[in-house]
RNA sequence: GCGCACAUGAUCUAGUGGUUAUGAUACGAGGUUCCCAACCUCGUUACCCGAGUUCGACUCUCGGUGUGCGCACCA
């Protein structure tokens, strides 16, 4: 997957760097580690901290978008009902000659129209009868079905009375079980979003490749709630000049604008455009190399069979293009499944523009006649009286559900006539869903960043983050530790870590330039220096990370400088 | 999950069935230095875990764990 010879050896430097320096670790390494688990560390967790900021900060200002936490350990109902139970679920089994692990659903799709759907009793049958032959080897022995679900299980409560229950995998699930009070908080108008950053889990069958494929990882999604049949289209001029690239289902991949491509029928739906649109705007706010991100379009057989349209924004770096966020049209799929296992009603009102004049003329049973004549049948025969057209004649004969024949006296019938206004009705909303892979955009923010200059002896690294989401907002440096200027530098210090949003780090041990190499490995932005000067009229230098110049400025501008940022 | 390879201070690495296990960088203390990994002195830190073979294992064997790569998997 990593290309090239100096491709692998830049990975090694970086992510040997990221260790060091503790950004990124592996977890629990004292007792031998643990795949797929990984420590933000000392320098890594305030970075993580600032990338779900910025995040948080970029759709919050959308101003219809609100931020819930829900639980991650969540009942097996739950999980049942939105599909995740069937999905995550891989029915697997071994070719007794060579080993190879298979799925049984795959191999045996030429045999039935819907594999993926059978019980694992079904499939074995099929399995047994069938007898494919092994993709790898030829043979055709195997081993029986083993479920290999990609979900943690556990327990919630102990011994007998414990419900089953998985990790999430997603924190989407929460935003939907959760829609009755979103939908309420929002005064029942639509559109709106609600949207969580939190942790999701899948034991992946094997973590592959640092943090790019983990078991537990940081993800923040949004659940964008429209009305369907709303024509209310979003403004995209502002994205009308800014190109990106775009790899659609069919076809070349191109530049282009979001806008152009909404219009010409590529992006599907217009809140689909409009949430690329902002996705890549929060991209280049966290620094992401404009020319190492595009738009790749799931093919049809790709999309969950709900998905009316999905897009990732593919990342470029050592791994290749790796998807970090996927914005998906999921129409009412979620919704409607929730509603369907549990009865409850999640759904919104949509106002007609004019009430609409319902024109009533049919007919109902008439009770105190009708009750006594069928008895056990009456409800039936209500239920199929009410179906009937406004010109049958009395006495009719009905045949009901059961097959049995009754005949309806006009004595037993009322007729209904009536006008009803009705104002509006329920539907289920449609939902847009722009999901991130935090950890995978934080790695790439660093693979981006991560600027070598000189080679061997001489390399210099420099990370270059943006301001908003570097680790350490600026290294406070006395040019010596002596004469007051160390003790002067410790106050400047103290009193940055002390203004709300700054954080500083003070760094005294060796000379200067090691010291600002120190701090432009971790990409602080800025190094204010002490030196004899500063004694004498409370003023440093300000050295900017990614040119090295240097500004005198007084104490005050400086940390107003950073504050204000 | 299968196969191949690898595992030595904080990092990168040398090396050996037998005394005190290399080197560099980094880190710490001191000196020097008025701004970009300089220099001098001193110092701290390591053979992945567990069993086995052996008088003796960091070294050999097996198992485990982790890492990389290939296959499979990846809502």
């Amino acid at each position: 997957m990593v290309e090239g010879h100096e491709a692998v050896e830049r990975l090694e430097r970086l992510t040997g760097m990221l260790r060091r320096r503790g950004v990124i670790l592996p977890a629990f390494e004292i007792h031998g580690g643990a795949k797929g688990l990984y420590d933000f560390g000392p320098v890594g967790g305030r970075l993580r901290a600032n990338v779900q900021n910025v995040w948080r900060d970029h759709w919050l200002s959308q101003g219809d978008v609100v931020e819930v936490s829900c639980p991650t350990v969540t009942p097996f109902a739950v999980l049942e009902a939105s599909g995740h139970v069937a999905e995550f679920s891989d029915f697997m089994t071994v070719c007794q000659a060579c080993n190879e692990a298979s799925r049984a659903d795959t191999m045996l799709e030429d045999h039935h129209p819907n594999p993926d759907a059978l019980s694992m009793a079904d499939l074995q049958a099929l399995l047994d009868d069938v007898r494919p032959s092994c993709p790898s080897c030829g043979a055709s022995e195997w081993s029986p079905i083993v479920a290999e679900n990609l979900m943690f299980d556990t327990v919630i409560g102990a011994g007998s009375s414990g419900r089953p229950a998985f990790l999430r995998p997603e924190t989407a699930q929460g935003m939907f079980t959760t829609y009755p009070a979103i939908y309420r908080h929002f005064r029942e108008r639509l559109p709106f979003g609600a949207m969580q950053l939190g942790r999701g889990y899948r034991n992946e069958i094997s973590p592959r490749q640092g943090m790019i494929r983990l078991r537990e990882f940081n993800m923040a999604e949004l659940e964008y709630f429209i009305d369907p049949e709303s024509d209310v289209v979003p403004d995209l001029s502002a994205w009308s000049a800014t190109s990106v690239q775009l790899v659609p289902a069919d076809g070349e991949a191109f530049e282009g604008t979001i806008p152009k491509a909404l219009a010409d029928g590529i992006i599907l739906h217009p809140t689909v455009a409009w949430f690329m649109a902002r996705t890549y705007d929060l991209m280049m706010s966290l620094g992401v190399h404009a020319t190492k991100l595009r738009f790749r379009q799931h093919a049809r057989d790709e999309m969950a069979h709900y998905a009316l349209d999905c897009w990732d924004v593919e990342l470029h770096g050592s791994y290749g293009w790796v998807e970090c966020v996927g914005i998906a049209h999921r129409g009412c799929y979620d919704l409607e499944a929730h509603e369907r296992a549990t009865g409850q009603r999640l759904r919104a009102w949509r106002t007609y523009p004019e009430p609409k004049i319902v024109e009533i003329d049919g007919w109902t049973i008439d009770g105190a006649k009708a009750g006594p004549a069928f008895r056990a049948l009456a409800g039936q025969v209500k239920a199929k009286v009410e179906t009937l057209a406004a010109d049958t004649v009395f006495p009719a004969s009905i045949v009901l559900d059961g097959g049995d024949e009754v005949t309806v006296e006009s004595e037993h019938v009322k007729r209904v006539q009536r006008t009803e206004s009705v104002a509006g009705e329920w539907f289920i909303p449609h939902v847009v869903e722009p999901a991130f892979g935090i950890d995978r955009i934080i790695w790439h923010l660093l693979d981006h960043a991560y600027e070598e200059s000189g080679a061997g002896e001489e390399m210099y690294v420099r990370m270059r983050l943006h301001p908003d989401v570097a680790p350490v907002d600026a290294a406070v440096l006395p040019l010596f530790e002596k004469e007051g200027m160390g003790a002067l530098a410790s106050e400047i210090h103290r009193r940055l870590c002390a203004t709300r949003g700054v954080l500083a780090s003070y760094d005294g041990s060796g000379s200067i330039g090691r010291r600002y190499a120190r701090a432009d490995e971790i990409g602080v932005p800025c190094c204010l220096t002490v030196d004899h000067t500063s004694l004498e009229d409370g003023t440093v230098t300000w050295r900017d990370r990614d040119t090295g110049e240097q500004t005198r400025m007084s104490v005050d501008d400086a940390v107003q400088r950073l504050a204000s940022r």
